[in-house]
DNA sequence: CGCCATTTGTGATAAAATGATCAAAAAATA
DNA sequence: TATTTTTTGATCATTTTATCACAAATGGCG
């Protein structure tokens, strides 16, 4: 390296990827009402944030506005599909084919968001060989080899809680980078792997804080 | 109000009330695994945080633990389920008989863990009357007896974006305070309600700007 | 019993995130 | 064309959050 390298862009806070798919969520959703321009402003009021964290957030990958008018749309929504890398479609096993599986895999609004799942797993042999839709279940020894077909980076766990380390284990194993974790525990994992976590009653729980006890029993 | 009132508690911050799920979920899990004493440091390694972050958050509401040997994981586990509410069983219905509306009314995991769904609603005539396990689907318009009746006060929405949000306006109609969202779209509520989203594709896209691009096509 | 190894709870400090302000630019209007 | 209105992007100020570091307990052990 020297000191003509490409500059290294500023680090950008986690914070603030979080919160850019919401935007595109958003922005898309004005784009197929036929929206053609926006604002800070009038974002803010759709996401319950301030225009001016709209602004900052944005700022850090570029100037997409224009001053006194505001962000064209259609631009505003392409931009954010490079930066989140979505101007593609990513594939994504799934590993558990119970019901939640199930609802995932028959889930058709994967697809134009930038992703869709090319494989189902499960280790129930009364599950394996059956379909989900045009998928069919394969048992979890196949995970390598379909990973290492399509090249794919990201999995979901949708399996019991008492069997999800097992299968994060053998889904790093086999080349994944990023898992989507549906049971309910937190995985141990090395520092190079992405996790994320999906629990409705972690949600459940933080709104009982705030809400007046009543309950059915117990 | 005079000046012999209870002092007010000081606000506490929501990003701590937000891990203490996590907290509860993880000291459950050791006092299963039949572990009696734990420790912020231990605590810290199964989730990746600081011991210090851990000590901080829960001081907000009391020691709990004691110095030398830290916290006793059935006492712990006791005053977490007290500070969020869920030391007994709440009432939930669920609107959208979908695939993701039988997932989560078939889930066996969430009573222990302090919530049950007692209705599930949709609009479809077909699905109406048709049986999730033990319960019977009804329609929509049946919500404010049924709310009324349990005294419900959580709601999940697992209907189209298309219908989210007029949902929500019923649910509100009818006295739910919080709502678990599973549509992609930021819903538009009052102030005095909560709202927390679930949605993968958020998640997903979070990961891809970690990921190097790789692709099926588009 | 005294010492050592632990571990808590907390005040002080540092870092990060958010919010306020404003010049500059663009479009609308007169 | 000049003026007003709007809105961005940047800078600075404030607030919030996380980390550090240590006194005070606690239990184990020789």
């Amino acid at each position: 390296m020297n000191h003509l390298s490409a500059p290294v862009l500023p680090q950008i806070p986690d914070i603030v990827i979080s919160r850019l798919p919401i935007y595109l969520r958003t922005v898309r959703l004005l784009k197929e009402q036929g929206v053609e321009v926006t604002s800070s402003q009038e974002l803010g009021e759709l996401l319950g944030l301030s225009s001016a964290q709209i602004r900052k957030d944005l700022s850090h990958f570029g100037e997409f506005g224009k001053q006194g008018t505001g962000y064209n749309v259609a631009y505003l929504c392409n931009q954010l599909e490079k930066i989140l890398k979505v101007d593609c479609v990513w594939p994504v096993i799934l590993v558990g084919a119970g019901y939640l599986g199930h609802a995932l895999a028959s889930y058709t609004g994967f697809e134009h968001r930038g992703f869709r799942i090319v494989a189902v797993f499960d280790n129930d042999p009364k599950k394996v060989g059956g379909a989900i839709g045009s998928i069919t279940v394969q048992p979890v020894e196949a995970i390598p080899a379909v990973v290492r077909q399509h090249r794919c980076q990201i999995a979901i766990i949708a399996v019991p809680a008492s069997a999800a380390q097992q299968v994060a284990h053998q889904l790093i194993e086999a080349g994944i980078k990023s898992i989507l974790c549906y049971a309910p525990i937190t995985l141990t994992v090395p520092p190079y792997i992405r996790v994320e976590y999906i629990d409705p009653v972690i949600h459940f729980q933080h709104m009982t804080f705030y809400l007046e006890k009543g309950c059915i029993e117990e």
